[in-house]
DNA sequence: CGATTCCTTGATATGAGTCAACAGGTGTGG
DNA sequence: CCACACCTGTTGACTCATATCAAGGAATCG
């Protein structure tokens, strides 16, 4: 599958691209590198000179306060541009690491400008991963604030599932998907303890709402899983809306 | 003072614009509106037609859990443009709404459109706001995830006194700010019960390190209020680091 | 197969929520 | 100009969700 593939299929799904913004795309030049778990990809206060496109596997941002506490902001997959700010906020604030092993795309700073400043429509395009990007957090922002512990976690792999589904994948009415994340890490981004989430995992469990086994995610019962987590769709604007009405 | 001003001035501060963008900036047409406090400028689900900046006054963006429980995702200050990511995602995810008595100018989505489109570098400021606009959410989803009470309080108040301060509403070495926030509207920026916050904000008074009285925010003893929220401004991305490097 | 890492469990602690009542201001209408 | 309502802030008593501490068990890996 050529590398850029699910970032293709992401982008024209939400925007008009012309058959020249693709091709121009497609003839980035990459960098392809294929990096361990839990290698850091770009780490706070880094300037890094290329954006990165994840081609297989999964990657997190976190940021570590003075008390050294991770939180983890984001989970990233295949088709996403993880570190896409760094193009224009130079010095990144906070950290971008691989999960599982990756294979990722890099494409230099300098080339992804070039492109923008050609091809009006694929700045428009990115402008809006960004902003789904931002409209992520915003939903993070409502499960930290406001959510309880077991619907943060419902939220989540729903998030998820749904986020696979958008770039193929998981079929969308898939109960399961591969996902390596261990508790410890779960509960670094729903801001809870790892005994926490423990206890939580176990209660979705024996209610047979869902499981997390061996990477393994499964929704046992989705519709369950969704009232949960309170999850509507709409916030990943998933659907094209780039149209005037 | 133009409406557009504060605006200008933090687009400038970031990135080079020529004088031809600012004039192009400066040429956009507005409908200025002066609004009452609480006025709600989009709601989730809204199609805006137009971009709203903030004259004056302040205005928050909020979201409603099914529950009812309402999380205050962002405060805007003069010189914002809260909205604007509704110029590429047509449909609102979250609330917009006045704090304070206001002056907003709209720009019409049609209008920006045109002006990215002509202008490659007010589009790249633009997507630069979105770029802060996405990093001060992270420091969000850090404050709520991991710090405490009076760590998240501290946060706030002194990210506010540095935005007011980067488009001169404030002198950088001010130790107090006018903003109408209300214990209740602050509980729920910081996910917290009106009640706790109301005793963090005495123990913060008892300790002479902040006050908020009558709109007014006063940081008593600055070092304390930033070492308090643990505050390391680099997130907000002021200075300008949008050249290679 | 020993070492790590991850998961699980129980006991205990605590930060923050909830409930309820009251006080001080502010605005409004009679 | 008073009376009343309403909103914001304050306080105390009690509860609860989640954290912390500590230890053991299961799985994974070189």
């Amino acid at each position: 599958m050529p590398h850029l593939a699910l970032l293709i299929r992401r982008l024209r799904s939400a925007t008009q691209l012309g058959e020249d913004d693709i091709a121009a795309v497609r003839a980035l030049p990459l960098q392809v590198k294929a990096v361990e778990p839990e290698t850091p990809i770009a780490l706070e206060g880094d300037r890094p000179h290329a954006c990165c496109i994840i081609v297989n596997g999964f990657a997190y941002r976190s940021k570590l306060t003075e008390s050294g506490k991770r939180q983890i902001l984001s989970f990233h997959i295949p088709g996403d541009i993880p570190d896409l700010q760094s193009l224009v906020l130079k010095t990144m604030d906070h950290d971008l690491v691989t999960i599982s092993a990756a294979t990722l795309a890099f494409i230099d700073h300098a080339d992804l400008s070039r492109l923008i400043d050609t091809h009006a429509a694929v700045a428009r395009a990115l402008w809006r991963e960004t902003m789904v990007d931002a409209a992520m957090f915003r939903e993070r922002i409502l499960n930290l604030g406001v959510r309880s512990a077991s619907a943060r976690m419902a939220h989540l792999l729903v998030e998820l599932r749904q986020r696979l589904a958008e770039v193929g994948l998981v079929e969308i009415d898939d109960k399961e998907y591969r996902f390596p994340i261990t508790q410890s890490a779960l509960a670094d981004a729903l801001g809870l303890s790892t005994v926490h989430v423990n206890r939580v995992l176990q209660e979705f469990r024996s209610q047979r709402v869902l499981d997390i086994r061996k990477n393994l995610v499964k929704l046992i019962d989705v519709e369950k899983v969704v009232a949960a987590g309170e999850f509507d769709p709409a916030y990943l604007h998933q659907i094209d809306n780039s149209r005037p009405g």
